[in-house]
This record gives C-alpha cells, structure tokens and sequence, in this order.
DNA sequence: GTCTATAATTTGATAGAC
DNA sequence: GTCTATCAAATTATAGAC
C-alpha cells in the first residue's frame, strides 16, 4: 500500500496521463509503455502505485466519479429539502444529474473536458471489469435519480422513463465523446485542442438540456398494438400531439 | 485479388464471427487468433481474403453499410418524389433514417441484431481508420438528410438541426450498444441472447422514435445569454413552453 | 520510490509446401 | 485455397539492485 506522502507528483502524472490517452485510443489501443513515456516515468512505476492496468483504469475513474456522483447526490438532497415533501420538477432533475456532470467539463481541476470524453467513450465499451467496476459506482446515484423522476413525472409509466433516462445517457454520451459523422456539427477532431476547450462544456449545455428535456417529456408512444408491420410501428402516430397537450402531464408549477 | 467463386464458407464465416466479436470485444480487444478459431478457419486465411485485420474490420462495415445507406437514399427519393416538392414531415425523416437502421436488426440476414450492436458502440471508438472510412461511407446520406432536415424544420436554425441529429445519433448509438449503466433498462447483458433477440429491434423502436422526434422539436434554446453563472444556464427556461405552441413550427400536414 | 533487466505471452503478418 | 511453421515486435508484469 503506497501510503507515503512523498512524491504526489508521479502518482497524479500517471493518471492524468493515463486519463488522456484512454480517452484518445481506448483502454485496449493504450499501452503501459505509451502511458510511462508521455508521463516520464518508469514502466514499473504504473505497477507500484496501482498494481495492474486494470486497476489503474478503475482509479482513473474512480478520483473522478467519486466527486461526480457525491455532488449529484448532495444537490438532489438539497432540492428536494427545498421542495418540502413536493415533486421536483423535470428540469431540476435533469439539471443537477447532467449540469452537474457538463459543469466537470469547465473544470480543469475535476478532469475537464478530457475526462467528460473519456467517460463518453467508456459507457459504450463493455470490457467486462469496467462494467462491473461502473455499475457499483453508479449504484445509488441512478436509484435516487430514478426514483426523482417517477416523482416529476407521475403520469409517465415508470418503465418509459427508464428508457428516457437510457436515451438522455446516450445522446449525452455520444455528444461527449465527440466522434461524430457528423464533423460538422462539433467541428473538432479527437485529440484536438478544440475537443478539450472548457467553452466546449457550454456550448453544449445549452443545446442538449432542451433536446433532454423534450424526450423526457415526450406523448406516449402507441400501445405497440401492430407489431407486426414493420413500417407501420413507430412514428406515424407521434407527429399531430407535439407536447403539453397530449398524455404527458407538464411538471407541476 | 481472391475472386474465384469456390468457398463462399470461409470468406463469409469469417466475416460473420468477426462481427459478432468485434460488437462483444471491440476491434482491439479481438485478436485474429479468436476469429480464426471461432470460425474454425486457419489463421492465414484471413490476410489470405481481407489482407491485414484492419481491412477485415472494414470489410465488415461495408457489407453493411452499403445495404443500410443505399435503402436510406432509395427511401428519402420515393418520400421526396410522393411529396412533390413539399417539405417531408420530421417524422418521415426519422422513420427512414432510423427506422430503416432498425429493421436491420430484425432480419439476420442483415446482420440483426449484432450488427446493430457492433455499430452502436463502434461510433464511439475513434481508431483513426475507422473513423476516416465512416466519414466516407456516410458522406452523401447524412448530406441527404441534413438537408431533408433543414426542409422539415423551417424555422429551427440550421445549426441547431445539426445538433439535435447528433443527439438523435447519440441516443441511437447508445441504445443499440446496449451497455449501460441502468441494466433494469435493457435488461440484457453483452453477449446475451436477449441481446440478439430481433424482437430488441422493435420493443426499441417503439421506445426511442417518440423520444427522438420530440427531441428533434424541442423549443429553441435561450440565446445563451448569461454564461457566467452556471447553475443557471440550461434547463430552467424550457419547462414552461412544453412543446407546439413555441418557436418551433410543427412539421406542416 | 525509482530503475534495469527480463520473464512469459500474445500479437499481426508472412513464407512456402501442398 | 488451405495449411504449418515461424518471424519480429509488442504486450503486461515482476524480480531484485539501489
């Protein structure tokens, strides 16, 4: 157990090195040797302070949603002492589980946008230690958040908000990672100086919270009665109802 | 060039184990040595056919793609020409895009499930040559799109049209890989049988196009004027307007 | 804590017989 | 087209001196 207080430097030159070179090749295309070179140190040094690759991968991440996950925490429990007993709205929900999230991006000190592509790119790889490894640091923070929203959203089946929680994960994690066909639309390439830029996490918070929110918000889709025409199934029935008026009840206030 | 006709078996075995692999694995996460054994082909027979891993990977793709991207453009002329010039509704877009991307994974002989998959989590995965061949084989259907986009939306600004087809793509790409951190969700594990499931396909679709449309037709943005205080940002402007009565004009019909 | 040296495997690719 | 045998390089990890 490396405990001494000595030499921070080596032990943190690992992980943000390590950090960053996960996000641009994956752990699988990032070796221990690309790692101590661009850090200048040892090879062996990666084994002493943290045992294996593995584990250096859980504590990259770890140092990280440690924080994140604790302030989402904190921040619901103080909307809901606010609340008193009283639905939170929505966009309350969404703001602290994700603005908590894109406000890390602004901040070089909590990864910044490095890490927000990193973890992007991570929830699409299911190395199975990983997946392990995220599903108990996740634990309680999907529980509570969960469980906010069935409160925002009592008219929703809680089912479909499960699988509107899934999708808002998604877009927020594909838009974080940032490798797109579409190169236009983020206008920066992997790597870039650009992808890491803290205005990055802005701009981005104020085009995705809208999109989040409408799809968390959306009609409910047909009771899937013709499952057995293919082009018939999904769309058709979504276009005349566009929102407030339909199934869904707004949030309250 | 192998161009003789004998042996459909190994050049197409390989092909299939391949993609089931890399989708369970990742590109580097598969070594050739368990393709080759799991297809029961020898270890040279895959430079022999492809000519290196990477090729194979593309090779992979492109069988694909070729299909998926070919019905999309077949698709969008037949609603453009039964529109006459109108503008398509944003629903017709969707339903081609991404309905069309769908039905894959209800037919195996398309790849099903697996495929889907493999290319949910591959869009994240920024390996140089990947990305540099999808630029390619999506360069006319995402123009395509785009535009029949911008058409359907009239008075959403272009830029935004942009940003809400990348998030669109994001909740795609992450549903379909299918890993998540929410597994009451999903409900399948990587690898599962449920994963495969061509039923998957469809119990998603009529899950995710509501989400995406409503998205897509979410209320503009506030023009971003105090980006000083974080916590104030996003989210808070977009509960009341819930959906038609806003700036964005519902698709026309 | 740091470093050298090296063990033990695995990787993608190929030469050449059949 | 298929196969055996093998190469050259890279991988994670560790033992042991300092």
């Amino acid at each position: 157990m490396p405990d001494q207080k000595h030499c921070p430097d080596t032990h943190d030159r690992i992980l943000d090195v390590a950090e960053r070179l996960f996000m641009a090749n994956g752990y699988e295309g990032t070796s221990m040797r690309m790692i101590t070179s661009e850090a200048e140190v040892n090879l062996a040094a990666v084994n002493y302070h943290f045992g294996s690759k593995e584990a250096l991968m859980r504590e990259v991440f770890r140092r990280r949603l440690l924080w994140l996950n604790r302030e989402r925490i904190v921040l619901l429990d103080a909307l809901e002492a606010a609340a008193a007993g009283a639905p939170l709205k929505p966009s309350q929900v969404l703001e602290a589980f994700f603005g908590t999230l894109l406000r890390m991006g602004e901040d070089p000190a909590l990864g910044g946008m490095v890490f927000l592509r990193l973890l992007g790119r991570t929830l699409t790889e299911p190395a199975d230690f990983i997946r392990t490894f995220f599903a108990g640091e996740y634990a309680e923070v999907v529980e509570r958040y969960k469980h906010a929203l069935f409160r925002a959203l009592p008219d929703v089946p809680q089912e479909e908000i499960l699988w509107r929680f899934h999708f808002m994960l998604g877009s927020m994690s594909y838009a974080l990672a940032g490798t797109d066909v579409l190169e236009i639309v983020t206008g920066y390439e992997p790597g870039d100086a650009m992808a890491t830029d803290p205005a990055a996490a802005r701009r981005l918070s104020a085009r995705v919270m809208p999109f989040l929110l409408a799809g968390l918000r959306a009609p409910l889709p047909a009771p899937l009665a013709s499952l057995s025409s293919p082009s018939a199934t999904s769309g058709d029935s979504c276009d005349a109802p566009s929102g407030a008026s339909s199934r869904v009840t707004p949030s309250p206030a």
